[in-house]
DNA sequence: GTTACAAACGAAATCGTTTTCGAATTATAA
DNA sequence: TTATAATTCGAAAACGATTTCGTTTGTAAC
């Protein structure tokens, strides 16, 4: 009824701990025909080995740990999906901890985790994070770590992402294409990379078919929040009625301009296009469905776990080659507002 | 800069092992300046015993599994939230795992977090599961177990769910109090309980105020999903335009409907009344917004882990005292959609 | 001075697995 | 027949914390 130990076995086969443990896992020294007494005994009882007992000697616990800002966030449960799909693939638990955008809650769950006495940790950093000491630590101990979607270009650890500035031109271009002039964007907070990229990404899309930049029409989301993107819309239609396009940073704000700009009976994407950025599922469910751009979650937590178990490999050879970096495809989805 | 142990301590205080881990945890046969001494020099280097070699004495692991059926889901994200925040504060692990609404998965996540040694699993079962034997498994193991949200009438474990009946009865009543008589339900799967109340909430309404009931004017989504809302909506339109309001199990359908109403220009709230359930953070942002049943999310997840700490205490006290079962207040969420 | 007793500390066993090293058995060669 | 090698197994020592049970030391009572 309760977990069985490899002594258990081991009385009910008449061998000792040593050989059941071997021949569970293929010594050398194991003779083929108490191999197969031994498994099939094991497979018999389901018997897996305490993971507790085997950390002990190992100092593997075949967990890893996961950061990200926030739970009940779309896109991340997504990249949640990739990666503990991948990690049960390949026997790996997973915690997961959130940090709420919060540098200091981030800087105490890595600490947790290293506590914890993981293999590894995987890390989407808040917007607030503006320094690395926490991560610089857990390198310091040699615990391979992994960025992904949310990195710091401050630190030499892996990292999965997108590349934000080609997807945010992308989008923008779409937006011109549909002649559009006037383009506001709403953007993200300053310090993270990837509200840095898709900024850049739309000036550059802008400056290069000289249409007017201004500094007015870009908004800053804290939040990236709904009410961010509603408020602002307010603002855009009160003061900048000659815009004619909205980019926002991601899909939550174009969401609330959406809804700003249908309570101004204003038409999409006639008088005003919205372009948002994540792909979220509800983004086909607003009237009218709003155009954004595909992130791939799952690709990108995969692709993350995957990072992690080539980082390990790489620290415990000591070699000194290059970490791996990979972007991920992103493309353009459109719907009704642009 | 690596983890210290119990021995590091003792080494560098000139005490023993046995004396130290004493001291910390405030054994009786230890002097107070002793006591005072481990303290002061465990704070300093940051020591918090090594969880594997601790549960190898105790048999408690420090960590809960928690089984949800989607991660990317609003309500559960925020219980999850709700169990982490309780899970902190009493210096407990949490492995999420999901089932994906599949009784397979569902059964092998519990056998991964027996295996696991978690000292509790806090769980919500999948809308396909028809049998309890992997829940039996883990209370004949005498390892807690606390139902949320999803549970079953035939299992014997603690849960914290909502009134769904009584929430449903109130949701319906607020329809007709709008004037609305022929009222369709865009009901839930036909196993899990809660979209089983709900849909005996919406009957006892009709029937009290001897409205029409008819079995044409009610829908089984079985992905629960805004596609199941939109399809069924289309079909009352076409097949019973008598029909002047909907009241869904979730807000997921019930968005689904407000887009498929939308695109047929049928007027909401006068001609068709559409009322969800759940409070998802986006039903606040469709045209027109969304009235729903706000459900406690955080609250459910913080009472399922006080719920794991009281049945815990009862199985360790070997009590054949009842269990306990709590119930957590709903209420309505009027918006524009009725 | 002897005994009794409490206070303060440590030795050692234990949890279950892994792994090194040595012992035992069998097979092979001389 | 003996020496050697190959094969197969098991004893035992870790890993780090917990806890039982002794041991030592000091104090008080007689």
């Amino acid at each position: 009824m309760k977990n069985l130990t490899l002594k258990d076995i081991a009385l009910a086969l008449g061998l000792s701990i040593t050989t059941v443990s071997k021949a569970l896992k293929d010594y050398p020294d194991v003779s083929a025909k108490t191999k197969e007494k031994v498994k099939a005994y094991a497979e018999k009882v389901n018997f897996t080995p305490n993971a507790y007992a085997a950390f002990l000697r190992t100092q593997e616990s075949k967990m890893i740990g996961v950061v990200i800002p926030r739970l009940n966030h779309y896109f991340f449960s997504n990249v949640l999906r990739g990666i503990m799909h991948q990690a049960e693939a390949n026997n790996y638990m997973v915690i997961v901890l959130s940090s709420e955008e919060s540098y200091e809650l981030e800087k105490k769950q890595v600490a947790k985790l290293v506590k914890q006495n993981v293999d590894g940790i995987l890390i989407s950093i808040a917007d607030t994070t503006h320094n690395l000491e926490h991560i610089n630590r857990v390198n310091e101990l040699n615990i391979p770590l992994v960025f992904f979607d949310k990195y710091s270009k401050l630190s030499p650890s892996p990292s999965v992402i997108i590349n934000d500035q080609q997807a945010a031109y992308m989008a923008v271009n779409h937006l011109i294409a549909r002649g559009k002039k006037n383009i506001a964007h709403l953007r993200g907070p300053l310090l993270p990379q990837n509200s840095i990229d898709r900024f850049l990404g739309y000036r550059k899309a802008i400056e290069e078919k000289q249409l007017t930049y201004k500094k007015e029409w870009i908004f800053t989301c804290e939040n990236i929040s709904s009410d961010d993107g509603y408020r602002y819309t307010k603002h855009i239609l009160e003061h900048h009625p000659e815009v004619d396009a909205i980019f926002a940073v991601a899909d939550l704000p174009a969401i609330g301009a959406i809804k700003c700009l249908n309570e101004y009976e204003i038409a999409i994407p006639e008088q005003m296009a919205v372009m948002g950025f994540s792909n979220w599922g509800i983004s086909a469910l607003t009237t009218p469905a709003l155009s954004t751009v595909n992130q791939p979650g799952e690709e990108m937590g995969a692709s993350a776990f995957d990072l992690f178990l080539a980082e390990k490999e790489r620290l415990r050879k000591g070699e000194n080659s290059n970490v791996e970096n990979i972007e991920l495809a992103t493309d353009l989805v459109i719907r009704e507002s642009t």
